[in-house]
RNA sequence: GCCCCUGUCGUCUAGCCCGGACUAGGACAUCGCCCUUUCAAGGCGGCAACACGGGUUCAAAUCCCGUCGGGGGCGCCA
């Protein structure tokens, strides 16, 4: 699909003349991070939606780092932008381009104006002069009709004393000459819009499309802080979360699928992108509903493609599963892929399929297992899943179960001290298919396990 | 201080542009019930909002004005 704007031309599929005019009316957006810092949930949203725009219209979606200041860019930061990027599934269209490599063409531009006499020397920096008395206008994708003053702007910096240029000036040369034909930012940006508007008409230059997107905030409505996951996109791959659920929150932080949407993945994101409903309300980040959309994409994923990932979180807590079987742990995320919220979750639900001396909790202890009782009933259901001929589920169920009858027992009364005794917990996936995966071994060795 | 953006359940939102079908719908969270060997998952249900004050109108969540609240900006940072 096209822009809005390309003109009704019935023959677009094949002449010479619409392939200049598709080029030209071709949506084409920009990502422009500074690699001063990682990359944040705001900047990933941002990209995000612009993303979407251009993946939604078949436009193109470009990179541009604004490394203008030397001293604070390090190459670090970009990688890691870069890889945050790429994890939320985002890719872009040809090579990024650096405005620290650009810096004559902005030099030129601003002698341009300075031959012109809309710019003035002040000392050895290039001011732009402001004419006061009117109003720039234009019209927000957002918001609207927004108009400032010029009187409101003071004249403006294009180039710094350093031969630098300010990030206005970079910013409008740069949109120019990549044929950006929509900007889509964050709200912050709001009032760097007048200025560059004037900067493109003393260009001679048209505009491009802007919308500004409302700011995400904290939990307290406040600047999303470190305190209140403004961390880094990295952070939240380390915390176990899918870039789909991230992403999908992110979604949900600026627009609106519609009530039948609202799990979604990319695919269906691009699909359904309308530029034309994006929220111009500041949304505040919400973590519970982030570990819900989590759970959501969790559930929804095949088992196969989250074993990858169960496996980074197990060595990243140093969980030893060298002696298992890709069979066996994809068994095992399957008993407890409804059961996590995130991905790092799995370690702790999990441990005692990684360890004899798995933790025990104390109520559950005492509650099943420091009982003359529960241990008895122990000792009789391992020697009747002993006796078992196939030790599955099913068979083991069935034992349990027949044991408890010939006792005159609840099942409950029994399963309940078997799954402390098994686990050390009292939540937990089904006791038999827990102790299926177990195997005979481990679990006769617990129920008889005098209790530690 | 000045300028700009913004205000529907605790949170994200639908509805607003094109007033009436809105006893304001959905989702997360929360509470209860069902299912059930536990915990989840799933199903069903409850609680819960048009910031406030004026207009305009037969009629306002929807249009207008003001107040208050929230956010952003006012760099030779980006």
């Amino acid at each position: 699909m096209l822009s809005p704007e390309l003109p009704n031309c019935p023959e677009l599929t094949g002449c010479a003349g619409c392939a200049i005019l598709v080029e030209k009316f071709m949506v084409t957006v920009r990502f422009a991070p500074s690699p001063t810092g990682y990359l944040h949930l705001g900047s990933a949203r941002t990209a995000l939606f612009n993303w979407l725009y251009a993946r939604h219209t078949g436009g193109r979606f470009l990179l541009r780092i604004e490394d203008t200041d030397r001293s604070r860019s390090d190459s670090r930061f970009l990688e890691e932008i870069l890889r945050g990027l790429r994890w939320l599934g985002i890719d872009w269209d040809g090579e990024p381009i650096y405005q620290s490599q650009r810096f004559s063409l902005y030099r030129e531009k601003a002698r341009m104006l300075l031959a012109q006499g809309k710019a003035y020397m002040d000392g050895r920096a290039i001011l732009f002069s402001v004419n006061k008395g009117r109003t720039v206008e234009y019209e927000d994708i957002v918001h609207g009709k927004i108009s400032v003053a010029t009187d409101e702007i003071k004249d403006q910096v294009l180039v710094k004393s350093d031969g630098s240029p300010s990030y206005n000036f970079a910013c409008v040369v740069d949109d120019a000459d990549m044929a950006i034909t929509h900007i889509l930012r964050g709200d912050d940006h709001i009032s760097n819009t007048p200025k560059q508007i004037l900067f493109y008409e003393a260009l001679g230059l048209e505009p491009p499309r802007f919308g500004h997107m409302p700011l995400i905030l904290g939990p307290d409505g406040a600047k999303l802080s470190k305190r209140h996951g403004g961390v880094s996109v990295e952070e939240y791959r380390k915390e176990g979360f899918l870039p789909e659920a991230l992403v999908n929150h992110l979604i949900l932080l600026g627009w609106y699928p519609g009530e039948e949407h609202e799990i979604l993945t990319l695919e269906e994101a691009v699909r359904l992108f309308d530029i034309a409903d994006l929220n111009a309300v500041q949304a505040k980040f919400d973590m519970q509903k982030l570990r819900w959309l989590n759970a959501e994409h969790i559930m929804r994923k095949k088992t196969e493609d989250l074993l990858t990932l169960i496996k980074e979180q197990l060595g990243a807590a140093g969980v030893d599963f060298s002696g298992m079987g890709d069979d066996y742990l994809l068994k095992l995320i399957d008993l407890y892929k409804v059961r996590m919220k995130t991905l790092r979750e799995f370690v702790g639900l999990t441990e005692c399929f990684f360890r004899d001396d798995f933790s025990v909790e104390e109520e559950g202890r005492k509650k099943y297992l420091d009982k003359q009782e529960s241990r008895k009933n122990l000792g009789l259901l391992a020697d009747r899943l002993e006796a078992l001929q196939e030790f599955t589920a099913r068979a083991i169920e069935e034992a349990c179960r027949s044991l408890a009858e010939e006792k005159g027992l609840k099942p409950a009364s029994l399963i309940h001290p078997a799954r402390m005794a098994v686990s050390g917990r009292t939540s937990g996936a089904g006791l038999f298919e827990m102790m299926e995966l177990l195997g005979r071994e481990k679990v006769l060795t617990r129920l008889r396990g005098a209790w530690r």
